[in-house]
DNA sequence: ACCATGACGTTTC
DNA sequence: CGAAACGCCATGG
């Protein structure tokens, strides 16, 4: 992936790792975060990357705008993404997050606002 | 160098 | 309100 550094794949990594427990986020926020308006399919790309990552990556922390768990059928197994999230206290019914909302991690809000 | 695809999102019909 | 098309940036063939 000629992934030397300066990657907007880091960039995301950085952001889902910061992802707290029993948070989620969209790709969207994420992109936006890093600068890119529509750059959501990057973000999802570099999820896909991030399996290749050596530091995990809580992917399963990242959901789609509708809170639906558009990328569970890229984990190891169709349902390990409902079951990490349910694991950390959410509710998923058909594959979406339940008070999406409620659980919502914006890492503009939150990051610009901590850090 | 060009075309096709992708874990999305927004706007229009 | 529901579905479809387009747009975005980057990677792979």
């Amino acid at each position: 992936m000629t992934i030397n550094d300066t990657t907007y794949f880091e960039k995301v990594y950085a952001i889902v790792r910061q992802i707290p427990y029993g948070r989620v986020t969209s790709y969207g926020s994420i992109a936006a975060c890093l600068g890119m308006r529509s750059g959501a399919r990057m973000v999802g790309w570099a999820m896909n990357n991030a399996h290749h990552q050596k530091e995990y990556v809580p992917a399963h922390r990242v959901v789609n705008r509708n809170g639906v768990l558009t990328g569970k059928h890229h984990f190891d197994t169709p349902g390990l993404m409902k079951q990490l999230l349910e694991n950390e206290g959410l509710v998923i019914i058909n594959d979406q997050i339940q008070n999406f909302n409620d659980h919502f991690w914006d890492p503009l809000t939150e990051l610009t606002n901590k850090a």
